[in-house]
DNA sequence: GAGTAATTAATAAATGTTCATTCTTTTTTT
DNA sequence: AAAAAAAGAATGAACATTTATTAATTACTC
């Protein structure tokens, strides 16, 4: 056993604990003492890992967008069209969310409250660039609206985070056609 | 000056302060001593118009989003076509997240992370019915398309919590004709 | 046995909450 | 209407815990 490959997983022990407790009860539940008995680790030992608290957050989180950008492209082909090619790369990131549901309502816990320095959530944005790609060639071809790709973005990608944790809390079911529909309320707002 | 008013006064004081500094730094960063002093009273004081510091967050969500629901069916007529009854509404609820962006940005923080009793958020969404009621009528009439409430939530109205959030932190432009595109977008989504 | 990883134990600061006490207002009694 | 009594609101200081973080010490690996 490598000496790196032991580091490695103390470190993802590390974010696994990190990200549940936050999960659970949100950043005041998730202290250094939980995380670290969680991973079962000495406190002090996180701190050979990371700076502090907050670097450990941080961190975590480029690790989670880092796998979820992944996913997102995964097998992703650009000479396609542009409607097959957003409709992979949405059903993509909605197997994503199913599969890592845990990751996935971390990500978008850090979207909406101030948990991560801002630096580092704009470090997290740079692997969309596809995407935007995408619908810049798309607005070219008279096919997706000629809008800011905030809009594009908060219309056809955001509404997954919602929809799929009412999903995953057992408030809202899920079948194959129910994630077609989904997908189709999402093109039909940002088709011309 | 009536006793009553006064306690109303000091429990807005309070809800003030909690929200800015939630909303600032999240919920670590909203200690009782830090509240107390924002609200230009002693921390044991807190504790006579709250039961503890969770009864303060929930108290104050509920007030939030009271004021939230208010808003959004502000003047609503059911009489109307169904489009124009959505329109008015969502247009309501849009002027809601500019003119009280703050609590808008809070309530977004308190869907997505663990910062409420799970019951009080359930209490919290009594008053969306008539939407509720108007979607359905809509769904009757072969306007809107016959999928769960949830998808249609996902898609035409939390959308805004997103596009206007990037509003609110510069990143992203608002003119009126942005907000009409906007308002396309979440009709286009949802329409039949 | 050198060097690093990990731990135990300890640090000061901050946390939510409660206490006994004071100040202010209202009610009662004269 | 004035004085006395009761009640309520507000306080600062103190409580025991918990917090994030380090210093000193031990265990482990090469």
């Amino acid at each position: 056993m490598a000496k790196l490959q032991k580091s490695i997983d103390k470190q993802n022990a590390l974010f696994k604990a990190t990200l549940a407790l936050i999960n659970n009860g949100g950043i005041q539940e998730a202290s250094m003492a939980k995380v670290a008995k969680m991973a079962n680790v000495s406190p002090a030992t996180i701190y050979i890992y990371f700076e502090n608290k907050q670097d450990l957050v941080n961190q975590l989180y480029l690790n989670v967008k880092a796998s979820f950008s992944k996913s997102a492209f995964d097998a992703y082909n650009e000479s396609l069209p542009v409607k097959k090619s957003f409709e992979h790369i949405w059903f993509n990131i909605a197997k994503f969310k199913m599969a890592y549901s845990q990751e996935a309502e971390f990500l978008s816990q850090c979207d909406n409250a101030p948990l991560i320095d801002l630096e580092i959530r704009k470090e997290g944005l740079v692997h969309l660039q596809p995407l935007l790609d995408l619908w810049k060639r798309g607005q070219e071809e008279g096919i997706i609206k000629e809008i800011s790709p905030f809009l594009l973005y908060a219309y056809s990608i955001y509404p997954m985070a919602f929809y799929l944790s009412s999903v995953v809390n057992d408030i809202c079911p899920l079948g194959d056609d129910m994630l077609k529909s989904a997908f189709q309320l999402a093109w039909d707002s940002i088709k011309v």
